[in-house]
DNA sequence: AGCACGCCGACT
DNA sequence: GTCGGCGTGCTC
């Protein structure tokens, strides 16, 4: 980012000042390649331009926006141009300017983008006129978009306007409508005299709602008028404030006597401040936040709940508005919020919200009073994972510690079982005593060793078992469609996809019968590649030897819905992402991530090794496994091939410390984090761009520190068709791995368009 | 020689 | 994002 240049600025004194400030501006174009500009400071800005301060400069001869992010700059002597104006509703606190230029860093994506994720959002740009020129066609106080002016005008006449102060580049936020909204106040002095039945209805109407009503909903729903109302709010036992309409804000309204349990450790966190980890049930999450946000909130200060995804937000609102002591406000913060997203950050910055709750980009709202940070589910990579190539490339865990280190506050993250990364002494981050329930279901290990089917009878019995007695069995599948590939019975051979060579997944074709089997028993289906999503013809005879023979191998979703049903005679419910049918049954077959959501009398794995094998990693697998048996009441039975995998025995007895102490070591030896970090660099166009990008861009660039791979050419990538190439670069120190991946970024950026780039800090798997 | 067009770097 | 410089290649 920017240089430290605060103390540059004081060491040259007065003689400076009077001069004029020189601000290091960061302006909001989508470019790579734009670092932070320097401008003048006019003597009566002095005042108002500080770290954070969003101000409209001249590029170009044309007004940006920017903020300000630091002080002092080039010492070239050359002309400066003059910021010239402020921008007061689209400023940042200094903290917040800070953490973004962490996580720009952090993710070397450039810092204009990471602002635009902090800033209000639904703003628009448009001028302002100030003093319009005889011949305008708009009067003083007209909003004028900058394309409409430069139709108007012409691009010289339009610049001479905005140099003449006839115009002002301005933001405009959007429209909101204010509507009446009538709370109790719950005075019980105020309430009105028997007789004043209106009155009384409108109290009673009220008591349903902690939150508040409309006003006009209030009245039309008890049918009172507007006189009685008024009396109510002259007695002072309601009052009318005016609200955003559709404001997400929510008022809390449990009792609190549930968050005791959990009040020392939060206590310890937020006195001490920093980070921490607290192993806690994935069940009990949202007591734990709440007990968390009370003591936040007793201390005066704001907290902060980062979700994995939307989903989970919503459903933590309600838990919280549930469990929190009356009296608080608790909002959402997402990206699927449409306008009512502006309407919480400004709540949040005004800090009239005490709870936000929200997905990463939650991270980055203004707090006015920022005291504590609560990721729950912490390892969950949904906390990164950005599909949408605009949204924060950061985990929101670092994210969240980055902010506690900035604004003294406390980050404290929960799992029963955390990431490695941050359980690691090395994250810094420390320790709550574990708050772990005793329960846990009894095991059952079936070792499939030997064994050519896929359904153990001691699988299959403890189903029906569990079904007899009205219980609902849960069984995880790593993979959806019917099979995991398809082999020739003769020869052995594995259908393989033929751009990437990686095995062929069975899938239902939508128009034919799911599951319906052929003549000599090679079920129907399109065959698709897990790795390049290329979709190929089901074969009827092996590519290999031309056998007949073939057969669908490998545990999928609906491969296992349909043996279970076959084996059990009862009807079979299926959930995976886009597939979902008879979600009510006793029992239901699905991924981890939907049937663990909730909790079953059994749990059943039919292949643990999947979980542990293939581009899933130790860490998930165990998670995965430990999960399953969080989530299930009674029994937890796992088929696998390999009885004693570490890992999974670990898992199996809830031993989460014992999975870190054996797995602890190789990650330090193999660098990953906290111990070194990468960059994976995915590259989308010609291979001579890619090669100029890497080979003279950035080899030459790299210190004795980041080593890089060579390019590897990927089967072809999700974008269909055109060539994708990947290298990875390692180092121990985040900022040298990070500008590098960024040297990269920016050729990409400068190639207009020839040449993609994609950074992934640190991903989890590579 | 004169001009259109596209690439590339500067803009503070 | 916007501009202008410069090189390429085509036309008068």
């Amino acid at each position: 980012m920017t240089g430290p240049t605060t103390t540059s600025a004081r060491r040259r004194g007065p003689t400076h000042r009077e001069q004029g400030r020189v601000a290091r501006v960061s302006l909001l174009i989508p470019s790579h390649s734009l670092p932070p500009l320097d401008y003048l400071v006019p003597g009566h800005l002095t005042g108002e331009v500080r770290v954070g301060a969003a101000v409209t400069v001249p590029l170009s001869g044309y007004g940006r926006v920017g903020i300000v992010v630091g002080f002092g700059g080039s010492a070239d002597g050359r002309a400066l141009e003059k910021v010239r104006t402020v921008v007061r509703s689209l400023s940042l606190p200094s903290g917040v300017v800070k953490l973004c230029g962490w996580a720009s860093m952090a993710s070397a994506q450039p810092l204009p983008t990471v602002l635009q994720v902090a800033l209000p959002p639904g703003t628009r740009l448009a001028y302002e006129v100030i003093r319009p020129a005889p011949d305008w066609p708009w009067k003083a106080g007209d909003q004028v978009t900058r394309t409409e002016l430069r139709r108007t005008l012409g691009p010289a006449a339009s610049r001479t306007a905005e140099v003449e102060g006839r115009i002002s580049l301005s933001p405009v936020h959007p429209e909101r409508r204010m509507v009446e909204w009538a709370v109790a106040s719950g005075d019980e002095d105020a309430s009105p005299p028997q007789r004043a039945t209106r009155q009384r209805e409108l109290l009673r109407a009220l008591e349903e709602h902690a939150s508040g009503l409309p006003a006009r909903e209030l009245l039309r729903m008890t049918g009172a008028g507007r006189g009685p109302l008024n009396q109510l709010v002259r007695r002072g036992a309601l009052r009318l404030t005016a609200r955003p309409d559709g404001a997400p804000i929510s008022y809390t309204r449990g009792s609190g006597v549930d968050l005791d349990g959990y009040r020392e450790g939060a206590e310890r966190a937020l006195k001490a401040g920093g980070s921490w980890v607290w192993r806690t049930s994935t069940d009990e999450g949202p007591v734990v936040a709440a007990a968390i946000a009370r003591l936040a909130v007793r201390r005066g200060g704001q907290i902060l709940v980062l979700a994995p995804d939307v989903g989970c937000v919503d459903w933590l609102v309600r838990d919280l508005v549930r469990l929190l002591p009356a009296g608080l406000t608790v909002s959402p913060y997402h990206g699927s919020l449409g306008r009512e997203r502006a309407t919480a950050y400004e709540a949040a910055r005004s800090g009239e919200v005490d709870v936000l709750v929200g997905t990463r980009t939650a991270a980055l709202v203004p707090l006015a009073s920022l005291g504590a940070i609560c990721v729950v589910d912490e390892p969950n990579e949904d906390h990164r994972a950005s599909r949408d190539h605009k949204g924060l490339h950061v985990h929101a865990r670092e994210l969240a510690m980055a902010r506690a280190r900035i604004e003294g506050a406390a980050a404290i993250f929960l799992s029963p079982t955390p990431s490695l990364r941050l359980y690691a002494p090395e994250s810094g981050a420390r320790r709550l005593s574990p708050r772990l329930p005793v329960r846990w279901p009894s095991i059952g290990v079936v070792d499939m060793r030997g064994t050519g089917a896929s359904l153990s009878s001691s699988l299959i019995d403890g189903c029906r078992e569990m079904v007899r007695s009205g219980g609902r069995v849960g069984v995880v599948v790593n993979r959806r469609g019917l099979a995991t590939s398809v082999s020739c019975r003769h020869c052995g051979h594995v259908v393989c996809c033929p751009s990437c060579d990686r095995p062929l997944a069975l899938r239902s074709e939508p128009e034919t019968d799911p599951g319906a089997a052929s003549n000599n028993g090679v079920p129907k289906g399109a065959l698709v590649c897990s790795g390049c999503w290329r979709r190929e013809k089901s074969p009827d005879s092996c590519p290999a030897c031309g056998s007949e023979r073939l057969r669908a191998v490998g545990l999928a979703a609906e491969g296992v819905r349909d043996s279970l049903a076959e084996a059990l005679g009862v009807e079979v419910g299926l959930v995976a992402a886009e597939n979902r049918e008879s979600e009510g049954t006793r029992i239901v077959v699905g991924t981890p991530r939907l049937v663990l959501r909730e909790g079953w009398d059994m749990v059943a794995i039919p292949d643990a090794d999947a979980f542990f094998s293939g581009y899933l990693s130790t860490e998930k697998g165990f998670r995965v496994i430990y999960r399953a048996a969080e989530a299930s009441r009674e029994r937890l039975l796992v088929q696998t091939r390999s009885p004693g995998h570490p890992a999974l025995l670990a898992a199996l007895r809830s031993d989460y410390e014992s999975f870190v102490a054996t797995e602890l070591p190789g990650r330090q030896a193999l660098g990953y984090t906290p111990y070194g970090h990468v960059a994976e660099i995915s590259l989308t166009g010609p291979e001579g761009e890619v090669r100029r990008a890497v080979e003279s861009k950035l080899r030459p660039a790299l210190g004795p520190d980041v080593k890089a791979t060579e390019i590897m050419p990927l089967p072809s990538g999700p974008d269909g068709g055109r060539i994708s190439w990947r290298l990875l670069l390692r180092g121990r120190v985040r900022t040298e791995v990070a500008s590098a991946a960024a040297i990269v970024a920016r050729s990409a950026a400068g190639t207009g368009g020839k040449l993609r780039a994609r950074i992934e800090m640190d991903p989890e798997e590579v």
